[in-house]
RNA sequence: GCGCUUGUAGCUCAACUGGAUAGAGCAACGGCCUUCUAAGCCGUGGGUUGCAGGUUCGAGUCCUGCCAAGCGUGCCA
């Protein structure tokens, strides 16, 4: 590799390697063993560490302090570090050179990009989905730890070197959707005739309300008093009864292109509503997908036919099934349903062939409520023949909603949920981003909405924030002194910033391996507890030595940087004052 | 019943895929602003990691059995 006069030492991904090498060439039956630093509990014993001597004194029948005697020898021809000590058991503990740490900062002046590692291996390409909520309604706070998980690790994988793609998979077809366009007519229909009773099995919110009053000459008169005299039809109903009668009669009385022209506006109006909640905490797709569109181009048909090909299809009582069970699923599933309409999982088997023909890996971000329907999907994918792709489930808990102690209903239909939108307008956009990324997603999540109001003033987000504010108010106010004598921070926290800063690639690393942003939360706030610590212990301001001062604020501006990157992962813009 | 996930300080959560004395933030208590933003810093107290076994140099992490919570177990999506 090519390097320039200032980068005179390894950055932290290619030490790894260096380290990698000499110790596997030192036990060469040890090839298996990946070699990965680690960070010693406190500053007193490194910046770096490795358990590696302990994990190689069961294979190679030696013991653990022998080996790192013969490690630490090794890596003394390694030049970034100025002294291996062995501790404990047999812990390798290693002190870098003040150089390294300030060289590296003063890479990251020149370039930021260098905050990151840079993969040797072959960038792999990821297809995401996530969210992906029916557009029957608003998106409500359930679907914002999704939302902002999902978008977060998108973000985190392209830093990875992964080339990601992604998704939100618009269900615009089927009951659900039906109900819709029904619900909208009826309340058209109730502002016109007000002694309709409106059935409860439709969508009960506002929104509803709101669309039907947009329209004016698509339903005509007649229509609308045809369907007040058929209201005993499915009003005397049981649930699921009264909404399949209520969606054949009302498609009955109404022209197919008018019913038709009513959906499409009705599920582009939610469309418009959660891309703008979506839009207001920074998510963004690359792509708005229409379960319509596979029906359209062909998509179902086509895995059908292989499906079948494979044998992997037979009928029963009617209906068409795929024999997941082969495929290690507990059960058969159906994909066409005895009165011939495909079930959601059939054109989601389709939606999923096109991604494996783009992508070597598919991550489906979703609420752990479904996850049950993880392996009818690897089935079909391994039925299809795409047993070389990777299908990753990752599954988010689902927050219990409470307000004070008190549970709040999250139906869509009853229309009594907490709105994410509403939570962005009482919390602000970046600590409900920040919230919701904060915990590991598998964790179940209490989502208290007072407390989510009281952390207003209270969020670690604010923590985070005012690091960056206070930097940039030290940054504007110094005098602008070009000095490069980076080895004059020599202050104990000056080397610790510089330390957290060295380790960045590595949180990302672990975030892009563990699909966990929360890695990133935690990494911005240690880094802002240093920031705020340095504040405190050193008067950089008024400082007299002009160099030196200098010298912090290159650190300072590197610091910001790193926080402005860390933010920007997650979906937030940093403050430049509180 | 069976399956998946979770159980860590009073509360909300971490713990780098088995490593060093299990850590932060709230809450409690005690200090720090005539000095760069006190939305901050420093200090103190707080633990049988749900329970019981097992695997090994070493377990919050792995295996088994219980207990508790959430979810799933549709020709719903």
């Amino acid at each position: 590799m090519l390097r320039s006069f200032y980068l005179r030492y390894l950055m932290l991904y290619e030490l790894e390697i260096a380290v990698n090498k000499l110790i596997h060439k030192l036990y060469p039956s040890a090839s298996n063993i990946v070699i990965q630093f680690e960070r010693p509990k406190s500053a007193d014993m490194g910046d770096l560490s490795l358990s590696t001597a302990m994990v190689l004194a069961k294979q190679l029948k030696k013991s653990p302090r022998d080996i790192a005697n013969e490690i630490s020898t090794q890596l003394k021809l390694i030049n970034e570090f100025d002294r291996v000590e062995i501790a404990g058991p047999g812990f390798l503990n290693f002190f870098l050179k003040h150089e390294v740490l300030t060289a590296f900062i003063q890479k990251i002046l020149n370039n930021n990009e260098s905050l990151y590692r840079e993969y040797n291996e072959i960038p792999q390409s990821v297809y995401m989905e996530f969210v992906s909520a029916n557009p029957t309604g608003p998106l409500h706070v359930g679907h914002g730890r999704s939302a902002v998980i999902g978008s977060a690790l998108a973000r985190i994988l392209k830093k990875s070197n992964y080339s990601v793609h992604c998704d939100y998979y618009v269900n615009d077809a089927g009951t659900q959707i039906d109900t819709l366009a029904c619900s909208v007519i009826l309340r058209y229909v109730q502002s016109q005739t007000p002694e309709l009773n409106y059935p409860t099995t439709c969508y009960q919110g506002e929104y509803i309300t709101e669309i039907a009053s947009e329209l004016n000459t698509e339903i005509l008169p007649q229509a609308v008093s045809s369907i007040v005299e058929h209201e005993s039809k499915w009003s005397s109903l049981e649930d699921t009864e009264a909404q399949r009668t209520l969606i054949t009669i009302i498609k009955s009385l109404i022209p197919d292109s008018t019913y038709k022209l009513i959906k499409e506006r009705a599920v582009s109006y939610i469309i418009d509503l959660i891309r703008t909640d979506l839009d207001h905490i920074n998510i963004h797709y690359d792509q708005w997908f229409l379960e319509s569109d596979l029906i359209k181009n062909d998509a179902v048909k086509h895995c059908y036919t292989q499906l079948k090909a494979n044998n992997t299809i037979y009928e029963k009582d009617g209906a068409q099934w795929f024999t997941s069970s082969q495929f290690n699923d507990e059960k058969d599933r159906v994909i066409i349903r005895s009165n011939h309409e495909h079930t959601y999982f059939f054109n989601d088997i389709a939606y999923h062939y096109q991604k494996y023909l783009k992508a070597d890996k598919v991550i489906n971000v979703i609420g752990s409520d479904h996850h049950g329907y993880g392996p009818r999907l690897e089935a079909a994918k391994n039925a299809l023949g795409f047993k070389d792709k990777e299908l990753i489930m990752r599954y988010c808990q689902f927050a219990i909603l409470l307000r004070g102690k008190e549970k709040v209903s999250m139906s869509t239909r009853s229309g009594q949920y907490i709105t994410l939108h509403q939570l962005i307008d009482e919390v602000g956009p970046g600590p409900t981003v920040f919230f919701y990324a904060l915990k590991k997603p598998d964790q179940h999540l209490e989502f208290d909405i007072e407390l989510a109001k009281k952390q207003s003033s209270d969020n670690p987000y604010y923590y985070v924030q005012y690091a960056h504010a206070r930097i940039c108010q030290l940054i504007s106010k110094a005098q602008n002194v070009k000095s490069q004598e980076m080895t004059l921070l020599s202050h104990p926290t000056e080397r610790q910033i510089m330390n957290q800063i060295y380790q960045f690639d590595t949180f990302i690393s672990r975030a892009s391996r563990d699909l966990s942003p929360h890695y990133v939360c935690f990494y911005l706030m240690d880094l802002a507890k240093l920031v705020h610590q340095y504040y405190n212990d050193v008067n950089i301001l008024k400082d007299s030595d002009l160099k030196r001062l200098s010298a912090r604020i290159n650190l300072l501006e590197c610091t910001k940087i790193t926080l402005k990157e860390g933010l920007s992962l997650l979906g937030i813009e940093p403050k430049e004052r509180m």
